[in-house]
DNA sequence: CTTGAAATTGAACGGCGGTCAATATAAATT
DNA sequence: AATTTATATTGACCGCCGTTCAATTTCAAG
């Protein structure tokens, strides 16, 4: 077999980022493979090592996608608020995604690079835009000399967030507990964001 | 080749698991393979399936090891103190136990059992003993009458701490904030905690 | 000494990620 | 139009993996 010229590489890319899209929804993580996925679009398996360095590389660009839409299912619903109402918001359309798609989401965070390689720039970027998303929802509970903490703050709530998901969807919550992830993620944004009000002054006068 | 004898059962189920244990933190969660099991004990690979049903049992075996190993140290430097006080040298003995064993720490969490198992019993136990622990460094904040909101309080406390590591350890926070785990998971310390005392009433006369 | 039960082996199976020489096609050149 | 060059595609191949199981060897009981 030759040249087909079927599709150009970019749409090759595409069919296996659809293919392999496909399959994790479908059939969960461990039936993502690149034989699989070759099948899928309908290729030999050594056509996807042209198109992407090897597995790791293509699920990072599967993960981008999930990252994208997931950024874009959060932008809905903006409106104004609380942050308390803005992130409650947030967190519907977050644990939404979570049902829907637990193997994208699980795909999107249990994958771990090789210790020596990182991820791209294009991907932290991405990252960046959800977290902006946190961050702008954080932004009144901030004096304007205090910008700089809301960073913190968003990493840290986000990442909370997202170790209640993942013991939740590993099933190592329902061991312990009864209460659903719902309760459990309103319980800690009211009780963190109560904190960074009183920690952050109710009009700046309080603590340092 | 046939009965042997050098070990009991026993013997050899703890030969196996402190072999797993030895691979898994020297060489990494990848490293981990029925046959390097078997040849480090000094067998064939056949017989480890006459100790374990698979090798998802055996890492249930091992993470319950590690989870008595954590229980242990958690437990050390007792100590009394706020809240607070106490749950910060929980942390710290929980992050050096991150930083010193971070392939046994990963293993313990990311492992997945088939949709169709679920964890047993005895491990549910151990997983609760850990809670425990953490509900007890709660337990002043919380009023007579409301001592069963504790286990919810501690739940999303550990759930939340777990999603810093998390991130930390598979390199997802480096590339969004230079701050420290150290750092993050007191923000959520204080932050929670200084919520809880509020929405629990500083002495039981606020809120609902 | 025989017999039966249990432990141990290691080859075998299907599947995996990844590689690469061979090949077939498209484009460039003559 | 014929020839060359460049490239896309293949599929057999490598060394692994988890897991199985008939065959074998050893121990213990009768």
């Amino acid at each position: 077999m030759g040249r087909r010229s079927d599709h150009s590489r970019e749409e090759l890319c595409e069919l296996a980022l659809d293919a392999a899209r496909r399959i994790v929804d479908e059939d969960g993580l461990s039936a993502l493979t690149a034989r699989k996925v070759a099948g899928a679009m309908g290729y030999a398996p050594g056509t996807l090592y042209n198109l992407f360095g090897n597995l790791d590389d293509l699920i990072v660009h599967l993960n981008a996608r999930t990252l994208d839409d997931l950024c874009h299912r959060l932008s809905l619903n903006p409106g104004a608020g609380s942050p308390e109402e803005v992130l409650s918001r947030m967190l519907n359309a977050y644990l939404e995604f979570l049902t829907d798609h637990s193997s994208l989401w699980h795909l999107l965070f249990e994958h771990k690079l090789p210790d020596d390689k990182e991820l791209p720039d294009w991907y932290a970027r991405k990252v960046d835009k959800v977290l902006g998303l946190v961050e702008n929802a954080l932004s009144p509970l901030f004096a304007e000399d205090r910008q700089n903490q809301k960073r913190d703050a968003a990493c840290v709530l986000w990442a909370s967030l997202h170790g209640i998901c993942s013991l939740y969807q590993t099933g190592k919550l329902s061991v312990v507990t009864s209460t659903s992830v719902r309760e459990m993620t309103e319980t800690l944004l009211a009780n963190f964001i109560a904190g960074l009000r009183l920690s952050q002054g109710a009009d700046g006068f309080v603590h340092t």
